[in-house]
DNA sequence: CCCCCCCC
């Protein structure tokens, strides 16, 4: 069993920045109340990521009961992992005290390791928040004290939040509205801290970063106001701000994308992962007292951007709706589209294609961003930063929002290293070969109806979709397997019939004469353990009627009905191998799930032997067992 | 205090 660091606590009470490292017992996991975010609107993995949990920490002396898991750590509470009396090492932590009238000093977790699990409560440690600050501590070291804490008081709640150089200007205190840079000592000589340790209990910083991106000023409609948003980064994170009313004037042109400066007394609040698209628990917001000041040294350790790209091929294993760096080249742009939403909204969207050594993805554009995309573009590089997977029938896709950082050639040298690799390999490449290239259908799991029954028992395991593989035969179809569909490039809305001769297409609010027909239809499929209805769209059902959609006999006439009749017998009864998405769907108030076929594959004798044989194996294990 | 990010 691990010793704990007796006396930790009182050492981290006094001086909080002692760089130790100690090893502590978990008495207590408590989950705290949810930050304000719209509760209502989110769903449970974006819930899951606001919660907070509070520890009660002691290392057999005391305990200090206001510890604060970082939210990065929530899931060593979820699976188990951490638990009551886990003995840890603290790696990484923060102070960061409350202020005003409940003030306490809190622990900020932010890096631990878990050593050991205790059967009980270690020591008789008494709170540390009721202890005495002046009994002696060896281990204190009186040099870094001298320098960090100014006084030790009667009480540890009255402790400046962090530590302060006392030889350096004091910044003007909070009440005063009139602040210009001028008449202020420069603040760059206060003691710097970095982005990554910038928490809301700190009420006194100042930090030196880069713009990273910033947004014109806009106006927003709930609430009559305006604002900007700018993104900083320095060596160790990156941090979203923004300024609203006044702040803007004041504060939007001092601020250049590319430039350093120094930058204090502003408000850091939890951000709200929901549309904070960045790596950090927490954003800033400007205010009236707060100081920027440009750093006319190129500090070349400060990078010029933060990007973590992730090759095309890795997004399919990506979650849906979270945000990722992606650079590649545009390959084709397709045509502005006009639709309503299911809200009833209009809107402005356009695909595009992009490319990189690893493969292909379609990318969508809104409004603005939409209409404003060049064709010029073509064949350039594209830079997006905090795009939105998203998933379409199985197929992720990227959705850039107003937050992502779009640029076209960037001066980076990857997409100088992507642009030589597209004009010397990349564009004689098939583009069939880079899909398979992206191997999405290995190492799906192989089921029978009776094991995909239990998807019904277990549908919350289902976070976004699961595919899986059945040898199934195709029983019964339903009629009418093709739909007139709207003829406007990528729409395929189906339309409807005004019975005059023109359709009306609901999502281009638009008449149209022409149509075109579209596989959509469900298929009874089944194997000897059970069976499924499956949605099956355009590619795979091609592959099975084996003719394309327009072809399908559609027509009223005697003829066509017969054809269509043989068309659907056809299928009946034909083996496949098929590659089955599994979806949960939020349908009237209640989920159901909802199977989609994404491919067909014929029956091959030798992955049906691979197969068996894996499944023997399993079998012979559990047998053993 | 924003936070719209939508579609098949």
């Amino acid at each position: 069993m691990q010793k704990l660091t007796t006396g930790a606590l009182m050492r981290f009470a006094k001086n909080s920045s002692s760089g130790e490292q100690p090893i502590l017992q978990v008495l207590n996991i408590k989950l705290m109340d949810s930050k304000p975010v719209s509760e209502s609107s989110m769903t449970a993995s974006q819930h899951k990521k606001t919660q907070r949990y509070r520890l009660i920490l002691s290392d057999g002396k005391h305990f200090l009961p206001s510890c604060v898991l970082t939210v990065q750590l929530n899931d060593l509470v979820t699976n188990g992992q951490l638990q009551e009396y886990s003995i840890i090492r603290l790696d990484r932590y923060l102070r960061s005290d409350l202020k005003g009238q409940t003030a306490k000093m809190i622990l900020q977790i932010l890096q631990i390791t878990i050593l050991d699990i205790a059967t009980h409560r270690i020591g008789n440690p008494i709170s540390l928040l009721t202890a005495d600050l002046n009994e002696d501590n060896t281990l204190t070291t009186s040099t870094t004290k001298d320098v960090l804490q100014p006084k030790v008081t009667n009480s540890i709640f009255k402790h400046p939040i962090a530590p302060i150089n006392k030889e350096l200007p004091v910044l003007p205190p909070p009440s005063s509205s009139t602040i210009t840079i001028t008449n202020i000592d420069s603040i760059k000589n206060n003691r710097l801290f970095k982005i990554e340790t910038l928490n809301p209990f700190q009420n006194r910083w100042t930090i030196r970063v880069r713009v990273a991106n910033k947004t014109p000023i806009r106006t927003y409609l709930n609430g009559d106001g305006r604002l900007f948003n700018c993104n900083f980064i320095d060596e160790t994170s990156e941090i979203r701000a923004t300024g609203f009313g006044d702040d803007c004037d004041r504060l939007e042109p001092i601020l250049i994308v590319g430039n350093i400066y120094y930058i204090t007394q502003a408000q850091i609040k939890y951000a709200n992962k929901q549309f904070n698209t960045f790596n950090n628990d927490f954003e800033m917001t400007f205010n009236n007292e707060t100081i920027i000041e440009r750093c006319l040294d190129n500090i070349s350790s400060i990078p010029m951007q933060r990007l973590h790209f992730i090759p095309i091929n890795q997004i399919q294993n990506i979650e849906t709706n979270s945000f990722i760096d992606v650079i590649g080249i545009v390959m084709s742009i397709n045509d502005i589209i006009h639709g309503k939403s299911k809200q009833n909204k209009d809107y402005t969207k356009r695909d595009i294609l992009i490319l990189d050594r690893t493969g292909q993805i379609t990318v969508t554009l809104w409004y603005r961003i939409a209409e404003n995309f060049q064709s010029s573009t073509i064949r350039a590089v594209i830079m997006l930063k905090g795009v939105c997977v998203k998933d379409f029938n199985g197929e992720r896709t990227l959705s850039v929002l107003a937050s992502t950082q779009l640029q076209i050639d960037p001066d980076l040298s990857i997409a100088h290293e992507l642009r030589k690799w597209y004009l010397e390999e990349g564009m004689n490449i098939d583009m069939i070969d880079l899909t398979i290239q992206s191997n999405k259908h290995e190492n799906i799991p192989w089921k029978t109806f009776s094991q995909v029954a239990e998807y019904e028992l277990n549908m919350s395991s289902i976070v976004n979709s699961e595919i899986f593989r059945i040898k199934a035969v195709c029983t019964f179809v339903r009629h009418d397997p093709v739909y007139k569909a709207c003829t406007r490039f990528d729409c395929k809305k189906k339309l409807q019939d005004n019975n005059d001769g023109t359709y009306y297409c609901s999502k281009c609010d638009l008449n149209y004469e022409d149509f075109k027909l579209l596989y959509m239809t469900s298929i009874l499929l089944s194997d000897s353990t059970g069976y499924q209805w499956v949605s099956f769209f355009e590619k795979e059902s091609e592959i099975l009627f084996g003719c394309p959609s327009e072809q399908f006999p559609y027509g009223k006439s005697k003829d066509d009905e017969d054809k269509a009749y043989q068309k659907l017998m056809s299928i009946c009864g034909q083996e496949k191998m098929f590659l089955i998405r599994v979806k949960l769907n939020h349908y009237n108030n209640h989920d159901r799930l909802q199977f989609t076929c994404v491919g067909i594959e014929s029956i091959d004798a030798r992955l049906m032997c691979r197969l068996y044989l894996e499944d023997i194996g399993r079998m012979s294990c559990i047998l053993l067992d």
